[in-house]
DNA sequence: GCGGTGCTTAAGGAACGCTTAACGGACATT
DNA sequence: AATGTCCGTTAAGCGTTCCTTAAGCACCGC
């Protein structure tokens, strides 16, 4: 589950990564509205938190275009308190949800939640291959009816591969869809998860392909 | 599925041709800007990657006369990271997406995919030969049906020659196929490789044409 | 039969993945 | 504030797989 942030404050910016990420979502930071555009071009965005009153390019420029464009993932619009005007014009542009700076960190997760749970309430259900199920929007995974308590690392892990169960993933592509390009990670870190996880689900369903990277066993 | 590499420097392109072969993709290269026009000409190309900063015209005419004649096809600009101008221009010109040099080759074919399901929303490529069949995107080879365990290099091998099944490769051919150029083989390893191959996939499946190479047999 | 070419086999070693443990940070609880 | 728990990242050791090398054998054409 992939989300961006488009907001030119660093100190914001970066607690709202913090929070994002401990939740067990991927997130990429864009700076101001030329890069999100750049990054919302790519069409792989799952939800898109958006300041309003940028540099360079207005939010609502940017929403504007990118539903112009076909975008449709939900859109949380963040505004300061007095900025009524921009809010009433964001969802007219077609936002889903708005808050008011300062907002809660939790209060945030939760409207994330529930877009998500939305939109994965009418489109995709829920990931099921073989005993094992995830509900993205719920964080849940079952073997066999049994609920799965999964930490937020392995719940990404097994919902990348759970997209395409057919795939096989390499380990940068996994590294890319656990952790925004924000920072890499230098050492064997999926290596490590994939082994907690199989603990979890049982080792025979996620094959490695040697030489090349992961993918779930077939069924 | 039909690419188009639009690349002056030769290292780069061999090399991006080579992993996009692998991945299965059919891909011919434009080495300035006069000869990516001729080729985009022929409207046959389904996906194009475009290198910026060519010599005889630049990557951003070329890209622009093509929007400019109608051409739709998906395209992914490759630039040096402190091209920043360029990007942006790129983009505003009617890029799909854009990638920094040097890039991961697992990320640009994740790249390429991603472009070309959204576009198409088709499936990645399966090779069928007689009874065989090679997903490179599972990395799964079956012979009637039978799922085979191929190591890598044998995949890799089959790969190449599943591609063009009617050629006949040569073993400096296959040798610079399976190993990027980093460094030379001074031995026998192809016929190793064909060996345990054959094995594995049934012997009469590889012909070896003497004192030329190997390729598929007919069927 | 001879040179060249390809096939087969076996073995050493490198590359790769798995596992474990320890450290540090974040958060919750007191 | 202080403490404890949970989680994520690193790093190192170990085991396995698989790649390369090399050497001998078989086959083909001349």
């Amino acid at each position: 589950m992939r989300l961006l942030l488009v907001e030119d404050d660093d100190m914001i910016a970066e607690t709202v990564l913090g929070a994002m990420r401990r939740s067990g979502y991927a997130i990429d930071w864009a700076e101001d509205g030329r890069a999100a555009e750049l990054s919302l071009g790519n069409g792989v965005y799952d939800l898109v938190l958006l300041d309003l009153g940028l540099p360079k390019k207005d939010g609502i420029d940017v929403l504007n275009a990118y539903r112009k464009s076909g975008g449709a993932a939900p859109v949380i619009i963040l505004t300061a308190r007095d900025a009524v005007d921009d809010r009433i014009r964001g969802l007219d542009a077609g936002a889903d949800d708005y808050l008011i700076k300062p907002f809660d960190l939790d209060e945030l997760a939760a409207r994330v939640r529930a877009l998500l749970r939305r939109r994965t309430g009418q489109k995709q259900p829920v990931y099921a291959h073989g005993e094992l199920t995830l509900d993205p929007a719920a964080h849940e995974v079952t073997k066999g009816g049994e609920l799965l308590p999964l930490v937020p690392r392995e719940f990404a892990l097994l919902q990348a591969l759970i997209e395409e169960p057919t795939r096989v993933f390499t380990k940068p592509e996994l590294e890319e869809k656990l952790y925004g390009w924000g920072e890499e990670v230098g050492s064997n870190t999926i290596e490590v998860h994939v082994h907690s996880l199989r603990r979890k689900i049982g080792a025979e369903q996620v094959v490695t392909v040697r030489g090349v990277g992961y993918r779930l066993k077939r069924c």
